[in-house]
RNA sequence: GGGCCGUUAGCUCAGGGGUAGAGCACCUGACUUUUAAUCAGGGUGUCAGAGGUUCGAAUCCUCUACGGCUCACCA
């Protein structure tokens, strides 16, 4: 038989042609099989130890591997539990098994039944007198040594990548155990999770670009979220008292390892706390999902090794900023004397940039990569923080933090603002910075939930968490693209 | 958006003006406990795309597409 000029899909579509010839579905139905692979070697493993007659198993997965000895083959098989080696002679199937090895490729999907032995290097096999095809694959699979190395290609067909490498499917199973962590968490503190819309008439409760999208029976331009913020402080308004939301949020800036423009963020806001009382929350929900994920609080990343251990060390922005900076953003009450200071430091500032947004750049130039081991920076200026309550004792401060990790900011909590006066002050503060810098990135107004303030909002603490941000910490990944699933690429 | 780097076989990668290469995968044959199986034979290709320079371009130049890192921006 020549395959010159073939492809090797090619090749595959004439083997499925074949099978189909000789009465073989390629694709049937379904499969029952008794066991997953890593139920079927638990079997073997604890029978064994009784010297008890194991019974057949049947068992399905992927061929990942395929060892052909002439009359003996050996096929691995994987499923979504793990791996299992099949093992098959020649002289104890019928010929149309043997013959329809043949045509089975590494790629397809099989059902195979057998007793379960263990070969002489002492590996869990099944000795299979039966298998059937559940599904060909008509595409070769990566590289099953070096796997897939190509990032694009990695990203754009995950399903390869999972396919070949071990660590990139537990990185999604971490992942999908700190978002099982933190429900957990919450739901012991008897918080409600609830769901808020993502398609809004206005974008409010965070600084951001919001994505812009059209209604067509409204005909009306609504905005994808950037924060669910304000929409869980109309619930503590409605009077649930503890309250949270795990979604994706949406945000139209810039793409790089540590953004994606959708990301998904923990909201949780509870009546009658304060941000000292969220300080505490936050480092104990952090310190139970290392623990849950890893089984220790002391989490490798790159060269250092993050203690998650409570309490985290805490110090005010001011200070952490003037120790690192060399600037006591106090000294300089407007923002062009601070951006002369920091242009007199050799720092690059935007032209129209505001105060907050200017101490917001010492913030992530001098300090944030310096926070590598968990750290709440507190209490910051009310410039840059037009939600959060004022101190009672300094109305220029607000009772907010920061928590930082790994030189990351993971969560922003404040005491939220509950005077509707003052909101609406802080809110017209910032459509003025809007229109006089054409900063579109600004909070905005939101005159439906001044509504909702003025019907009366209880003391609250609230707190926002950047669940891929501490993915990315749990799992020791530098990029942001590592621990989504399908991250942002350019569509070809 | 700026700067730098990259794109060669299904996958992982060499090659850098003169016949398109290797390992794995694949195909043919041998082999009844292998496991990166082994042994013998076979190269399967729009060198990302389009122009240009040259007797001759995968290689040099320009543009385009996509990606990575980084800066800017943000969480």
């Amino acid at each position: 038989m020549s395959d010159r000029g073939e492809g090797l899909a090619q090749q595959r579509l004439a083997k499925l042609e074949r099978l189909r010839d000789r009465g073989i579905e390629p694709y049937p139905p379904r499969y029952r099989r008794t066991h997953t692979n890593q139920e079927a070697v638990a079997l073997f493993t604890e029978q064994a130890k009784e010297e008890a007659n194991i019974g057949e198993v049947s068992v399905a997965g992927r061929i990942t591997s395929s060892r052909d000895m002439g009359k003996a083959t050996f096929l691995d098989l994987r499923d979504g539990s793990g791996k299992i080696q099949l093992y098959l002679r020649s002289d104890q199937v019928s010929k149309e098994i043997y013959d329809l090895l043949k045509d089975i490729d590494l790629g397809d999907f099989i059902g195979a039944r057998g007793k379960l032995f263990r070969t002489r290097t002492g590996e869990v096999t099944v000795h299979v007198h039966e298998i059937v095809l559940l599904a060909k694959s008509l595409r070769p699979p990566p590289e099953k040594w070096h796997g897939l190395i190509d990032v694009e290609k990695r990203y754009r067909q995950r399903y390869l990548d999972l396919i070949s490498s071990e660590e990139v499917r537990n990185i999604f199973r971490v992942r999908s155990r700190v978002i099982a962590a933190i429900r957990h968490f919450l739901d012991e503190r008897d918080f409600m999770e609830v769901e808020t819309p993502i398609l809004l008439p206005v974008a409010a409760g965070a600084m951001a670009k919001p994505f812009i999208t059209h209604h067509e029976a409204l005909d009306q331009d609504l905005y994808l979220r950037i924060a669910t913020e304000l929409h869980l402080k109309r619930l503590i308004i409605g009077g649930i008292d503890k309250v949270y939301e795990i979604g994706r949020v949406f945000r139209n800036e810039g793409i790089s390892t540590k953004h994606n423009p959708e990301f998904t963020t923990l909201e949780s806001y509870e009546a009658y706390a304060d941000y000292n009382d969220v300080m505490t929350m936050v480092e104990n929900m952090v310190a139970h999902i290392a623990h849950e994920v890893a089984g220790t609080l002391k989490m490798p990343l790159g060269e250092d090794v993050i203690d998650f251990t409570p309490p985290w060390r805490r110090a005010y922005l001011r200070d952490e900023i003037k120790a690192k900076s060399g600037i006591d953003f106090e000294d300089y009450q407007d923002a062009d004397s601070l951006k002369r200071a920091m242009q007199d430091k050799g720092i690059e500032v935007e032209p129209n940039a505001s105060r907050g947004r200017l101490i917001d750049k010492l913030l992530s130039t001098f300090v944030e990569p310096t926070l590598i081991q968990p750290t709440f920076l507190m209490d910051y200026p009310v410039d840059m923080s037009p939600l959060a309550k004022r101190k009672a004792d300094n109305p220029r401060f607000v009772e907010r933090f920061e928590g930082f990790a790994g030189g990351m900011e993971i969560a922003n909590a404040f005491t939220e603002l509950n005077d509707p006066l003052d909101q609406q002050e802080r809110f017209m503060e910032q459509e003025r910075l809007r229109s006089q810098l054409g900063d579109e990135e600004t909070e905005r107004m939101d005159e439906d939930f001044l509504v909702a303030l003025e019907h009366g909002m209880p003391p609250t603490g609230g707190l926002g968490m950047g669940v891929d941000r501490l993915v990315m910490l749990l799992t020791n990944q530098k990029s942001i693209r590592e621990v989504i699933l399908f991250p942002q690429l350019r569509s070809r």
